[in-house]
DNA sequence: CCCCAGGCGTCCA
DNA sequence: TGGACGCATGGG
């Protein structure tokens, strides 16, 4: 299904050729970024909800917090209390909101069998299974499904829209499955390809893309449109 | 003191 | 369908 091009954003996604050589710019400035190394898909799943619009850092303590008590597992999380979820998940933010969420989503997949029965599930009624339970979004669903369940399915998220903007003049408004579909099909469909570009895409935003930027130093001045406009 | 971080659900037009 | 708002901690 190719991508309708219409109106002022028609020239810039003639731009999209140019991904793979963005990928390997990136990827030759950072190398390989192996995010979640044989970790669990437990772990993953969790760390997925709980870094929505959160610092990484915070993060890492509340794993840390659940790993030292023993739940950081979706069984785990399943059958505790509420509270016991959010005293350890208390340093990742919006906890109370995160644990009802995590408990939520933990008593579903347990109750349909456990996590590696759940994965078994083919990628797009996975997804609508995913979507569906509270404190699951376009991102999240699809960040578990890439790197928890090994899907194919590429991430979006605000730095990924942040950084097509300014490279490219595609507009920050598009829609999640709108742009997930413009980057997939400017690149091959493969699984490592599209956990490290997600990964590079992150470092880029972390460093160099900020929301005030740094286009001086960035490995991508060369060919972003931003970073060669007057306002950079 | 301020702003920001790997979103999501709800409400409202 | 899309914009505003609440959610909350920790770091710069």
């Amino acid at each position: 299904m190719p991508v309708r091009l219409a109106g002022k954003n028609a020239s810039p996604y003639a731009r999209l050729g140019n991904l793979k050589v963005l990928y390997l710019k990136l990827k030759s400035e950072f190398g390989f970024l192996d995010w979640w190394p044989g970790e669990t898909p437990d772990k993953i799943l969790i760390g997925a909800v709980l870094t929505q619009n959160t610092a990484w850092k915070n993060v890492e303590k509340a794993i840390s917090n659940l790993e030292k008590a023993g739940m950081l597992s979706v069984c785990a999380i399943a059958g505790a209390e509420n509270k016991t979820i959010e005293a350890e998940i208390r340093p990742s933010g919006f906890y109370r909101q995160k644990a009802a969420h995590l408990k939520g989503i933990c008593m579903h997949i347990e109750e349909n069998g456990g996590l590696s029965r759940f994965f078994r599930k083919d990628a797009h009624e996975l997804r609508l299974e995913l979507m569906a339970l509270n404190g699951i979004g376009n991102e999240t669903a699809d960040s578990i499904l890439l790197y928890a369940a090994g899907k194919p399915v590429f991430v979006i998220d605000a730095y990924t829209k942040r950084i097509m903007s300014r490279v490219y003049g595609i507009s920050e408004r598009l829609g999640y499955l709108s742009l997930q579909q413009i980057i997939t099909n400017g690149i091959e469909k493969s699984i490592p390809l599209y956990k490290d570009f997600h990964a590079q895409l992150v470092e880029l935003a972390k460093r160099y893309c900020r929301k005030k930027p740094l286009c001086g130093e960035c490995p991508l001045r060369g060919f972003c449109l931003y970073a060669n406009s007057s306002r950079a």
